[in-house]
DNA sequence: TCAAATCAGGACCGCAATCGTCCTGTTTCG
DNA sequence: CGAAACAGGACGATTGCGGTCCTGATTTGA
């Protein structure tokens, strides 16, 4: 079914919640309770991100998380990296050291990559922003916007 | 890391294999000794296939599977809503009955779809002739083609 | 008519990656 | 020096997935 994992989704949960108040610290348990989320879970969502460079964090006594980087610089496709690791559709595409079983004789080899390059454009094209202010201005191209086709330059 | 499941991996490949000779009728056991995939799984992916209204079937003594379709009519996203499942990135995207535990509070609800849509979109634009067009180059680099890993060990 | 070939559909089990939790440092502030 | 808060990793339960097999249904051909 072609699912991100929990992680990611949880990720962009809270990143989306920080993109609020960006600049503001908050600690873990407090983001845990703003999201509903359990807090061990938020916690390591938020060490993956930091981890990730997505967001800064502040050791000490009134230390926590802060998002410093402008919402519409964020993209998905960072998002799911920091949690998942790479965005790596099949075991042939570059970033996994395992290849498919029947790599001699299989058909369409090193084109998988295209596919991979479609999904990842498409995924670049969406931002943090584009998450959070849909608010207002729901009526959008939500049909097939530009990032679908428009991400199609794998061979350019 | 938002990898297919490998169920999609062995339809395409099974799939590009037979964009080869269209119409022509194989049985499940010669597509798995054309592919070199374990016959049951191949035998499996056939049926989803099959179901999927992607390929035709014939029973009988001379039966088989075939592929009637044009391979540029062909787009990833059926074969791996025939094989997977339809594509829902998340719980909260139509497709499931089961949302996230946190919808009530979620900042980003419905805006999971737009997401979605990129990744489909970009999905639909990749057809299977695109996947077995440039056949000539792809028997080039028959060793391990691995793109740009940093370092990597000679393990031939 | 009968038997063989082949697909259709589902049940079943084992493995693996994920999810979620917790514990032990390390850093900073009061 | 102690408390607050993050950093990093270890650990177990669980769920879904991958893979296999078995029993029908259907068609062909002898
Ligand atoms: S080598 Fe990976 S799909 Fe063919
Ligand atoms: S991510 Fe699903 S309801 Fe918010």
């Amino acid at each position: 079914m072609f699912k991100l994992s929990r992680m990611a989704d949880y990720g962009v949960v809270v990143l989306s919640r920080m993109a609020r108040q960006p600049g503001e610290l908050v600690t873990a348990v407090e983001m845990a309770q703003r999201t509903g989320l359990p807090q061990p879970t938020v916690a390591k969502t938020l060490k993956l991100l930091t981890r990730g460079g997505l967001i800064a964090s502040h050791r000490g006594v009134q230390g926590g998380y802060s998002l410093e980087r402008a919402p519409e610089q964020v993209t998905v496709t960072e998002i799911i990296t920091a949690l998942d690791g790479p965005v790596a559709l099949t075991a042939c595409v570059e970033g996994s050291d395992d290849n498919c079983a029947v790599e001699s004789l299989c058909p369409i080899r090193g084109h998988w990559e295209r596919v991979n390059e479609a999904v990842k454009g498409a995924l670049d094209a969406v931002t943090l922003a584009d998450l959070t202010s849909a608010q207002e201005d729901a009526a959008i191209n939500f049909g097939r916007p530009r990032a679908a086709k428009a991400a199609a330059p794998a061979d350019a």
